[in-house]
DNA sequence: CCATCTTTGTGCACGCGTTCACAAAGGCAT
DNA sequence: ATGCCTTTGTGAACGCGTGCACAAAGATGG
């Protein structure tokens, strides 16, 4: 049982770099816009602006996966859209199960985003029987017994879990025993999983604080009257008008963090 | 304006490597788990494994932040629950308003991890006129005319834009030009913000991508007959039953991705 | 008070990722 | 055909992050 590591260790799956791998999916997205308005041909830096990127970085990145470009000129948008989407496994079908259908399991199930690059929501699964039957984004949501079942029936390999943090693990093994060999994980946990499952996690506090942290340090730059770079000027007051809450116990709490209703309040 | 980073350069900020600080709360979750099983002290090890990291990685960590453990002792939970919280900034009270009450929105909304940790949402805002007075959350959504005023009146210095695509570097522009100086972006594009404007994005579509990645090299290790870890020898059907849904046309997709309607459908 | 045992804090080395800078390559105009 | 101009692809250097391994520190028991 390795505990659960984030993403791949450092091994470099097939020569391409993690790193890189994580932006193919940003290149993509710009590649795929400019497709829409028929645009041709690409420059490094072009492109590199549109994904938000160092021009140098993306060229590396790209000499990864072949020498897909042409001097002089730049990159064939479609030609390149094919071949990123190829690399990252996006011509082929993916259905996926979304299991915890809150809120943002339901916010899941409705994102355009999903169906429109390969992946195919196969089934909705939530433990609440009153749920069952019910339809989120047009698809019927299923109950927990099912889970098996589906994944089995369907093929799936890719799993959402949206549920509270208590039963995320519980899930995730039910998931993994099923067939399940990748996990996106929205609950507030670490995950433990065995070898040869992939787990990422997405986690809406952990950003929320990261920012917190820079946020303070700019705050706490401002009041030391240290040099700062013009445009963040405007605040002045704000920071100063925070009220502090400093010696919050934090077991007073209301419970565990991440616990959404598991119905969606209409 | 400088184009999109994700998140800081390499800037170490205030000697706290920005590694570190995404691994804070983490560390922070396990502590305050702990902290209510009123276990006083724990070990580097034992913290490790809750958290999912290489105890050698939390040792440096906490190094940054100075000696708060005790040798063949351990950390006492307590004082550095304290100590991360301060460090965070979480000690004080952070005023956020989100904006985009869509399906995602609500979710955000309602999200308990918020208002654990010294998160306030101060207003919730959406362009629907339809959508303005009517509770989310127990919060009233207010209309996106009004966004200025109660960033200033609030002092907000955190947004969430959780909009479709297209609304976003507009939101944002408006945001920053309020007073915003963090933003945590959920919306599938690069948005565009001046010199010291922290900005952050999650991006479901994306993670997905990546899992995606990683499924096909392991299926194709997998039909190659390489050697593979075990527990992932469950699998052999389910990758081959999948169907290839090869030279699918890009273009033929319902829009640009992530076009979720901003209103949501209840 | 001393010996032993546990656990921290960190110096060091290594590898991945980023960036610079430039040679090679190809289009295009003349 | 030839020379110029643009843009790619990549070698090399650098810096950050990670993990190892161990010395220093302190608690604990006798």
């Amino acid at each position: 049982m390795a505990t659960g590591r984030t993403h791949r260790p450092a091994t470099r799956s097939r020569g391409i770099p993690e790193a890189t791998v994580a932006r193919l999916p940003l290149y993509l997205r710009a590649l795929t816009a400019l497709s829409e308005r028929s645009v041709p041909t690409v420059s490094s830096e072009e492109l590199a602006a549109a994904a938000g990127v160092n021009s140098a970085k993306l060229r590396k990145d790209f000499s990864y996966l072949g020498s897909y470009g042409t001097r002089g000129v730049g990159y064939d948008v479609e030609y390149l859209v094919y071949q990123i989407s190829r690399e990252l496994g996006l011509t082929q079908d993916w259905p996926v199960v979304i299991v915890g259908i809150g809120n943002l399991g339901a916010a899941l199930a409705n994102y355009g985003g999903f169906a429109s690059r390969g992946f195919r929501v196969a089934a909705l699964i939530d433990a609440d029987p009153a749920m069952a039957g019910k339809p989120v984004a047009g698809i019927p949501v299923q109950h927990t017994d099912e889970l098996e079942k589906i994944i089995q029936d369907e093929g799936v390999s890719i799993g959402v879990i949206a549920t509270p943090a208590g039963a995320a693990q519980q899930v995730c093994e039910r998931l993994v025993a099923a067939g399940v060999t990748s996990i996106l994980n929205f609950a507030p946990t670490v995950l433990s999983v065995p070898d040869g499952v992939d787990v990422r996690k997405v986690d809406l506090s952990i950003e929320l604080q990261i920012l917190a942290f820079h946020e303070q340090r700019k705050a706490g730059e401002l009041a030391a009257g240290a040099v700062v770079p013009a445009a963040a000027s405007r605040q002045e007051t704000a920071a100063v008008r925070r009220g502090a809450a400093a010696g919050r116990e934090p077991a007073a709490d209301q419970g565990p963090d991440g616990d959404v209703p598991a119905v969606m309040p209409t």
